[in-house]
DNA sequence: GTCTGATTTGACCATCTGGTCAAAGCTACG
DNA sequence: CGTAGCTTTGACCAGATGGTCAAATCAGAC
């Protein structure tokens, strides 16, 4: 039987801090590029008082993801069933590339992490997250089949979304190295819509 | 004056070791993720030694980006402005995906590099890249100007390219947990092609 | 106000890591 | 062979880094 304290008000704002530093931090500099003394810098506290409220920069990281993960899904699992097949796509990526510009640190933490080979995820990657795509590939399928949206492959259009959307910001510099000062943010929305539109309705 | 000496056989055999270690290592780790003992062990080789052809890790690193990122644009210089507009992006879209396919670490170096910020290649963005893609981004409209091709962004189109081919190199890992088995790359290029079609053909 | 437990910190440690160096070993050419 | 220069290595160093700890300080319940 341990005993859970209810978290005091300055530990609610230390934790909530150090995970907004860490965020920065960790999705700036990959894992092992970070530094316990960066994020406690970061985060307004000593090295010492950061590992008094997570016990290694591993937990830290770990506290990190588990957080993300959790509403990373979120998007998709809100493709209704019961809407309209093609507004219901259009809608999740409109939502996605909203993530990508309100989100990107998030983003780039995934990212840093899938791209190193998801250590850490990969647990996620092929129970939870399989799971979902499973199960909106097959609501996709549905769709093709009652042929109300144009027959392609549900994976790879759910990968399509994905890697579009998540793009603008992982890819970010990149992008506005090439934009020279253009707001992507601005033209992309419609540059999507179009082409998911084209995609998926029948000729 | 300096005097240029012709590498030896084991210079030239060294070397090429090295940096094909040094990819391993650091597209699997990134820059500050890897060690030099990993490359040297990687490549055979003790650290002292190593560091006898490559005076430093950030050496080698530059050693690499520079021979990547002059190869990387080849499959976009190769866009010819006297073929057909639809025949030649979709050659486009097939090389950049066989070399995701072929090339997968070098596609993760660069993802590596970029989503930290790009911190060693922002000149690369700016210059070289930027010139490139402001080309080619002029010829793809000239097509449209001349109806040959749908009209849309042309620089989110290149984007889409990137985004669409690079992803299943750079996030391999979750393409395959996802898949489970199924070969991404057995059923990606028909995915591409298909809508690359839809896109750029007026309905 | 006082006392208890929560919070903070300076000093410290072991390990890792990039890099150096002098000496030893090797290669190839005359 | 012999030797000049290329290659390799063990030993070593300084700084960075993750983490510890005992002591000091602080917040809030009574």
């Amino acid at each position: 039987m341990t005993k859970t304290r209810r978290p005091t008000r300055i530990q609610a704002r230390n934790r909530a801090a150090i995970l907004d530093a860490a965020l920065e931090v960790f999705s700036a500099h990959g894992f092992r590029g970070a530094t316990v003394d960066q994020i406690a810098a970061a985060a307004g506290l000593s090295k010492p008082n950061l590992l008094y409220y997570y016990p290694s920069k591993e937990a830290i990281h770990e506290a990190l993801l588990s957080r993300l993960l959790d509403t990373w899904l979120d998007p998709l699992r809100a493709m209704d069933p019961a809407g309209e097949p093609l507004e219901e796509i259009l809608a999740y990526v409109r939502r996605k590339l909203e993530m990508s510009r309100d989100y990107p640190r998030e983003s780039r933490l995934f990212a840093n992490e899938i791209v190193q080979g998801a250590p850490r995820i990969l647990g996620f990657l092929t129970s939870d997250l399989k799971a979902l795509v499973d199960e909106k590939a097959a609501l996709l399928e549905s769709w093709m089949d009652e042929g109300r949206i144009a027959r392609v492959h549900p994976y790879h259009l759910i990968f399509s979304i994905w890697s579009l959307t998540q793009h603008y910001a992982d890819f970010d510099v990149q992008v506005r190295a090439i934009l020279d000062g253009d707001d992507p943010f601005e033209t992309a929305p419609a540059f999507l819509d179009n082409l998911y539109r084209r995609l998926l309705t029948s000729a």
